[in-house]
DNA sequence: CTCTGTGAAGTTGTTCACAGCC
DNA sequence: GGCTGTGAACAACTTCACAGAG
């Protein structure tokens, strides 16, 4: 599927995401076809931007004509390895980890929540969504007997260092961190940190410039 | 404050919010003083580029020392704008939006959530953390009374095109849009996309990645 | 003529190397 | 010596301009 690219160019694979994200739309309303100028329309961005992104893949567009959706689809979903399963744990079960947990969207992406973990005993040994609780302490030897590709830190950030120890022993591939501290990759491990109260605070700065440049 | 940038390189400002999470933290633990390397080293980067973000500001830094954290912060902060209350509505109060309503780390930021809008009968008219909940439906009556800055999206996809309707037509300065679809910036509004989905996707590529290279 | 695909040019972001202050 | 600040060199990304297929 590869052609030029020996990895996906950083700004390409999150770009390849939001395209997903507007194929699946259009492939619900029932469109089969669609052209770089017209996604990139919608995605704010440029058609040679879309087609540049693409350029990574074996051609998957008809010149004159297009892009099929489906197959469009295919190819980036076969790029990103989503069209297999992969499991993940929660680590806080509160309020945002138990959103995830009942998040539709996930499973449909066939990312499944097998377990969550939490330091509260009214919490653990019960079920969120179907999906058993926890207790943080037994964290390490669930890892041993589960093959857990990623971990999803929900929790107080303070709590973060002890979780990440035992996490960095384990096989867990990835870490989706929405504590607000940085967790680096190494060798062993992926991660991505999100914080959305930096997501507020860059809009923030977003609404002065603009309210300046009058 | 500012020097040499006409506005924050578009990397920078997202860097310089994790700066900040990562100064908050120290000055927390009583730290007063912190160099480009320690902080590259907590942020995963590289000195320089902490001290290259850092050059658009004012010098800030004393040579042979360091920066002073509480210095350090307050910068930042009055670049952001995040010196002064900004008022934020929530509209779809499900697991997410309801999540966002009580989390303590954006009304201590003094972004505040001033309402939350839905269009379930048995949600309209109730309180969440205190915030009362309108019907969507008054949502345009609504930002006519009162001055907004940030509305947050976090209801189902197919509602998006309505509200945003709405909100193109009123004085909403910024979207912070939590659907999976694009929203884009036009000249009254700024606009930031999260999809939580397509961070797992990103590491699952990564995962995929790494795997590939043994 | 329409739309994809892509080297080449242009722009933006990062790293290097070192000057300047503590 | 230690650490900041920055022009210059380098690398990554985006846009341009146009060749090529339907």
């Amino acid at each position: 599927m590869k052609k030029n690219c020996k990895s996906l160019p950083k700004y390409t694979l999150k770009r390849i995401t939001d395209y997903l994200n507007e194929l699946y739309l259009l492939k619900a309303k029932g469109i089969t076809r669609i052209s770089s100028r017209e996604l990139s329309k919608m995605m704010g961005t440029t058609d040679v931007q879309v087609r540049k992104d693409l350029s990574c893949f074996d051609s998957i567009g008809k010149r004159g004509v297009g892009y099929d959706v489906t197959k469009f689809i295919k190819v980036i979903e076969t790029e990103l390895g989503i069209d297999r399963e992969l499991s993940v744990i929660v680590i806080g079960v509160g309020r945002l980890g138990s959103a995830l947990m009942h998040y539709k969207r996930l499973s449909q992406a066939k990312f499944s929540i097998i377990a969550g973990f939490d330091i509260a005993k009214e919490k653990v040994g019960k079920k969120v969504n179907g999906i058993p609780v926890m207790h943080s302490g037994e964290l390490e030897g669930f890892l041993l007997k589960n093959r857990i590709e990623i971990a999803v830190l929900t929790l107080p950030v303070d709590e973060v260092p002890g979780v990440m120890k035992v996490i960095r022993n384990s096989d867990v591939k990835a870490v989706l961190n929405l504590t607000p501290t940085m967790i680096n990759e190494d060798d062993g491990m992926a991660s991505r940190n999100l914080d959305i109260v930096s997501d507020f605070k860059i809009l923030s700065y977003k609404i002065k410039e603009r309210a300046n440049a009058d």
